[in-house]
DNA sequence: CTTTGTGCAAATTCTTTGCACCAAA
DNA sequence: TTTGGTGCAAAGAATTTGCACAAAG
């Protein structure tokens, strides 16, 4: 089969090793860029993986996310979300239904975002992460 | 007592009635501009009002940002993190120490960052909030 | 064999809720 | 006196941990 092949590669590039469920779910997190939490990415693999265990989905989406394999999104307070599309890009979160959408991150202002997809944008927010002066080392 | 009546007004512009824990919660985020948790204002103020609860820290950090006084920081998965800098900039989360800057929100590029900073970037997410155009009626 | 991964159940932690009491208009 | 705020204890939800078993080389 060459999609497990290319996901065997892909875990491999990012110094994962491969395991079933680890194909798994790296396979889900290509298929679907929705931003999905541990909750829906267990959900969408119990039917055809009946013995996965939530633990197992929430090592194998924080060892992926440490590699950089996947992206961990704080933008929901409840929930990690990750996401499989290593594409820069923003997001955006509605504060009723709790949809998380893709912006382009480019230079688009707030005004440019409201005209291009008819959202109402109540808050901003740039996070950085990393090793600050003290601790890169 | 001068203090006082600035956080009074400050609170009423925002459409907050005053209480004394209300007064004593926004006086602190606006003299700890250090993005604290939960903990770390009901651990600030616990001394000098001892009958406080971590409920109402909790009831009024929501409250004061559900009417914007203060900012939700969802940089940290572990804990929200609230800001009384109500200015526009960006956020750096130290993935070692945890340590939350502050960084000017401007065109600056991650490589102009690192220089002024000294900080090495791993990552960098841009959010909106807001309503989308299904939910906005 | 030996190492590493998986999965169950229990534990932990952050946050919310229910409800009685208190305070202010 | 009525409305809204506070605080305690309990509940709830997301995530982590400890440990025994399974899998893979």
């Amino acid at each position: 089969m060459n999609t497990k092949n290319r996901i065997i590669e892909h875990l491999q590039a990012f110094g994962v090793k491969p395991s079933v469920q680890r194909i798994a779910i790296m396979n889900y997190m290509m298929n679907h860029y929705v931003h999905p939490t541990v909750d829906t990415v267990y959900n969408g693999l119990i039917s055809e993986m009946p013995t996965l265990s939530k633990t197992t989905v929430y090592n194998t989406l924080k060892l992926l996310a440490q590699h950089g394999a996947v992206q961990e999104l704080y933008i929901d307070e409840k929930n990690v979300r990750f996401d499989g599309d290593l594409s820069q890009h923003a997001h955006f979160r509605c504060k009723k239904c709790g949809q998380v959408y893709d912006l382009p991150m480019g230079n688009m202002d707030i005004a440019n975002i409201k005209t291009k997809t008819g959202f109402v944008i109540t808050d901003c927010q740039l996070y950085y992460r990393g090793f600050c002066s003290k601790c890169k080392k």
